[in-house]
DNA sequence: GTCTCAAACCGCATGCCATGCAGAAAACTG
DNA sequence: CAGTTTTCTGCATGGCATGCGGTTTGAGAC
């Protein structure tokens, strides 16, 4: 086993544990889905994760993965860094400004909160050249709160 | 005319300016588009702009409001929200950490920097029950900057 | 090890979001 | 107001995602 691989087989014993715990059954599927990611930099998408994984597990879904994702989501076992994946949002504010989605609804409303600028835009990052930023926090709104009661 | 609406009226002044100084033509569609853009608080999807205008010009052709919100946005008159909308990205790694997606290839890495954190989560922004946020920079990466030259 | 059952998997059908294309219509220029 | 070029339209197509029903399998009980 190459060295850099020691990392993701830890994970893959953490996950397995957290599984466990959750209640989730462990399976070959769930098992290659979750190292493929883990040993993954690419932040993936669903496709690229199934790409993958049917070089050396041929007859794996596709269903599959985009449910096993889902799931591992919704347990908090892993993230979607884009929250808001189903469609386009746009904005004719040009202002600079932030924003934040509710995870019920998916409405987006504004902040404006200077406290919140990263004004030193370091445009070196990982050799980047950096065109801008946004923060976007995630809660739940008010109308959701109450229905949730 | 309602006074809410007045800022909107001067916003497609605006806009009709901008779209003549870029030379591009200036149609009622373009202006319903807009309009039903700038006048909103929701930061809506293409489908709900095309059934909003539908309602008062029920002969917009939907691939029309696709078209020209493409077109906008990539004109500077407007901005997308969500910049990687195509499809859900994971990610395994559950510290918390930012991305720097490069607008070319939709690549996504991690950014480590403390500097950026907003640790001072406010739990009130607009009453919402806050749950997280992320910081995501946007640029262009060093091989695609590389393939531009 | 075997049984049992709920959970997970699979594959197909379906639906939404988005874009390519080609002919028709309309906006700007002189 | 005629010509040129852009824009609009409607249809076809394709990718991403999910619903559904039948089959398989993991995990606890015995």
């Amino acid at each position: 086993m190459k060295n850099s691989e020691l990392g993701t087989e830890n994970k893959i014993s953490q996950f397995i544990k957290r599984s466990k715990e959750l209640g989730l059954k462990v399976t070959p599927q769930r098992i290659a889905i979750y190292r493929e990611l883990a040993g993954s930099m690419q932040h993936p998408s669903t496709e690229m994760i199934y790409k993958n994984i049917k070089d050396y597990y041929p007859n794996i879904s596709l269903t599959t993965v985009y449910r096993t994702l889902e799931t591992f989501e919704r347990m908090g076992l892993i993230s979607v860094v884009n929250t808001l994946y189903h469609a386009a949002r746009y904005d004719a504010n040009m202002e600079p400004h932030h924003h934040v989605v509710c995870v019920k609804c998916k409405k987006i409303e504004d902040i404006y909160d200077d406290s919140i600028a990263y004004s030193e835009l370091d445009p070196q990052i990982d050799n980047y050249k950096i065109l801008g930023y946004s923060v976007l926090f995630s809660g739940i709104c008010e109308e959701c709160k109450t229905l949730n009661n």
